[in-house]
DNA sequence: CCTGGTTTGGAACGGTCATTCAAATGGAGG
DNA sequence: CCTCCATTTGAATGACCGTTCCAAACCAGG
């Protein structure tokens, strides 16, 4: 009967979605994408439908395995506060890994497609709901344990922190330089104070 | 002798501008540019050499008719503390004028391209110390004026808020809902106090 | 009213884009 | 060993990309 696939679709999803995260949707050619993912143009296609539809599995891809998996290993290993500063944290370290992409998938989309994709703008727009959400949950249990502060807004400070994590997403391309996306996460702690 | 050129060069590179604000680098073609500034195409490359060479002098002109000559003219028509409190609100809405696309051309293309681009990631960064250094001459007139917080340390609250509005220009694409865009303008103010 | 040098408009270029397709491939059931 | 059929392969396709080029249009100076 049939005949197994040669390839693992999990793995050429990871790639694809590095070469998108690394240049972005409109300047990654198909021609890219079968040399990042090591299969042929044929079987993209007859996996994936077309190059919106790679993109649009590739930025789930991202928010499952990424964000979303994150967030998860950040809240298990850390008390509240903590985990907090350590997404600020991994934000700044994730440039000089080397390993993946700089920035942050989700952000560099809302910026280039959003505006004129209705499906992205939805996806990313949830992605941001639940990171906000991450941050009240935690201020909220940071506020019961005793280590944030109880005068703070829990709906309106994760809503702040939101905005400067972005901001931090955006200055980690612009000017990546150490002291001032330091300072942007001591900032986010003050926040907590 | 030579002849008069019918176009205005100004104007041609405030409406290539906007193309390149709306849809991006990649995403607005050749064409698309001799759509949106109405001179021909031989009158384009003539005038601006190539693509790139338009694209970077409408970023250039983008710097200096928008976001220099704004802070310019909320600086001169605000004491500080309400000069700040201004750019962030003009962000907000921005989103509904509907006259200009939305969010901002720097920002759109810090993430766009200023990986792969020195050139382009250049005039960014320097954009961005100047952003920085208006909230930090803010800063230290309102603590002289008394309407700013003298704990406030400027330069760390300078950088603060330039995140925090880099985060207020993702969101504003991503996400703009009036409430969210609020609530990071009033976080901006709370750095103040 | 020519003449000379620019601008203009648009056709044409080679290259690359996303996408398609028909033939080659190779393991499983008979 | 042969048949079956999904997968693989990469050449082919037509559209569109950025760019070039040149004849026609044009106005100022002689």
């Amino acid at each position: 009967m049939p005949w197994e696939k040669s390839y693992n679709e999990t793995d050429v999803l990871t790639r694809a979605m590095n070469a998108f995260w690394a240049r972005g949707y409109e300047a990654t050619s198909m021609s890219d994408l079968v040399e990042a993912t090591g299969i042929n143009r044929g079987s993209i296609y007859s996996a994936f439908t077309d190059k919106h539809t790679l993109f649009v599995r590739a930025l789930k891809h991202y928010d499952t395995h990424h964000r979303s998996r994150f967030l998860h290993k950040i809240r298990q290993a850390n008390p509240p506060k903590e985990a907090i500063l350590s997404v600020f944290e991994a934000a700044i370290q994730a440039r000089a890994g080397g390993k993946q992409p700089s920035g942050c998938l989700l952000v560099n989309t809302a910026l280039e497609l959003s505006d004129h994709d209705p499906e992205i703008c939805e996806i990313i727009r949830e992605s941001l709901i639940e990171v906000e959400q991450f941050f009240q949950t935690m201020i909220e249990e940071g506020q019961i344990d005793g280590s944030i502060n109880n005068a703070r807004d829990p709906h309106e400070t994760a809503q702040a922190l939101l905005g400067l994590f972005m901001g931090l997403r955006v200055l980690s391309r612009a000017r990546p330089e150490k002291p001032l996306l330091t300072t942007i996460s001591k900032q986010a702690a003050m926040l907590l104070e």
